[in-house]
DNA sequence: GTGGTTCGTGCCGCCTGGCGGCACAGCCGG
DNA sequence: CCGGCTGTGCCGCCAGGCGGCACGAACCAC
């Protein structure tokens, strides 16, 4: 059972969030459908506060408004992550000079939450949002060594795709591979994704241990080794800082809020 | 004409969103409706991608997918703005050493949007997504500097509410103060919001001169005089550059798309 | 001017999509 | 074993939302 309207209005929504400033013509030729509709939608949308009519003259169009920007920020587990964690990465960043990034897991994949960079390093990497399968990167790897035995199962039934050269394609590998990080608490990866560039990554883990995130550090492979012991150290200590920063704010967070109803 | 399900299930996500991980009974107590209403809502929401059920045994969990933090990323007219802006801001707050903030104006309001700081500045301001009206602080106050006259009037027509005891509630003066500020291509408050913070601030502008947003550096107010020609001219510089990009990027770009079509 | 084309907006009647009530299964604590 | 809580699925009734159409305004070519 799906309500059409509401999936219209979301379509609807979509539209205005990619192609705005945009008027109601344009929305219903690009969603094949009536001017009313759209119309509808967008006085709803309007009304809701997701979305607004341009201030300029002429014709209205439309944009989203930063109530959608405020909601963006909640996504991963927990409400606070992204508070918790930046200034974590920031002086991970400050103290080794290199890169650092911040995913979620989602499903089987890894969502760029957060990522700090320095002037020299600009983009070398994915930008915020995008994703990739759990298993092929190395801050993937060590949110997928901390998961409960079943998830880690279920995971694995539903294959290894090959991204990359070195992806871990057989599922026996990988666990061996997994037990060892679990193990160690930090994984690497030498030149996987882009030539040239390695990453060391921990998780961010629940006072389960559930792992809520990772933490990665990208640097480049030939002096590879020459701080490898400091820069795993920390790494693995601020892997560690975010979730008990998670923890400190956030003690029954949650249930704390329901209680308070 | 509103869409009454449309507006029910945008209640539902935005419950979901504040309290996930969340169930369909918790949800319909608190917004006072059936279960069955909010189960149709919510497997529609999922379908759609904008949430899903948590992985975990037990009973049926709601989370938002980070399909929200991809499209809360749009907020702002340009959609390339914060991956235009990002490295100029990092590049800025490496020359100064201070926190430097990058707004958008909604309406009366401006919306902070990024935020890069240093390790040693953590969270002495607004955190992302929060807003100020545009003429309580220096960054508000390029972005009323430029804008189109007509818009400046109507902004002045709703009146000035006094949030700071520094805030220009007389029209008349706060007209003077944009022209001068203008004139010069920044703004500047000492300890306006904080006592001890004086801020710098400079607009991104189109093509047009229509301001996008606006680049602001928060600096400690006692030696706030030993850099200030050289600040001036950075954050000058930051915000023409991110203008500079933008076009760069983007010339037509919205126009470009719907003439493609 | 004028006829053509777009745009956004508003109305209306028909019909289907979504509402609430209810029933049922599973789970937990008493 | 029972009474409370979950989440889920079904059904009949009715109004909410659909598409079609019409209107005023803005713009362009002629």
């Amino acid at each position: 059972m799906v309500l059409r309207s509401v999936t219209v209005a979301l379509q609807v929504f979509e539209v205005v969030a990619m192609q705005q400033p945009i008027g109601v013509s344009e929305i219903s030729r690009r969603l094949g459908m009536s001017k009313s509709t759209v119309q509808r939608c967008l006085v709803t949308l309007g009304e809701a506060g997701w979305i607004r009519p341009e201030v300029t003259a002429g014709p209205t169009r439309w944009v989203i408004t930063s109530k959608s920007f405020g909601i963006g920020r909640r996504v991963g587990n927990s409400r606070h992550l992204r508070t918790a964690a930046l200034p974590v990465l920031e002086r991970l960043r400050d103290a080794t000079g290199a890169p650092v990034e911040l995913i979620v897991p989602e499903g089987r994949e890894g969502v760029l939450i957060e990522r700090v960079a320095t002037a020299a390093t600009e983009w070398l990497f994915l930008p915020p949002g995008l994703r990739a399968p759990l298993h092929v990167r190395a801050d993937g790897k060590v949110i997928l060594a901390r998961l409960p035995e079943e998830d880690l199962e279920a995971y694995l039934g539903e294959g290894l795709e090959m991204l990359t050269r070195q992806t871990v394609t057989d599922p026996m590998r990988l666990r061996r591979e997994l037990a060892s990080i679990r193990a160690r608490g930090w994984a690497a990866s030498i030149d996987e994704l882009v030539d040239g560039v390695s990453t060391l990554a921990s998780a961010v883990v629940d006072l389960e241990g559930r792992p809520l995130a990772a933490v990665s550090l990208h640097l480049p492979s030939e002096p590879f080794q020459v701080h490898q012991a400091r820069n795993r150290k920390l790494v693995v200590a601020a892997g560690i800082e975010i979730g008990a920063r998670l923890d400190g704010r956030e003690v029954g967070g949650r249930a704390g809020l329901e209680k308070r109803r």
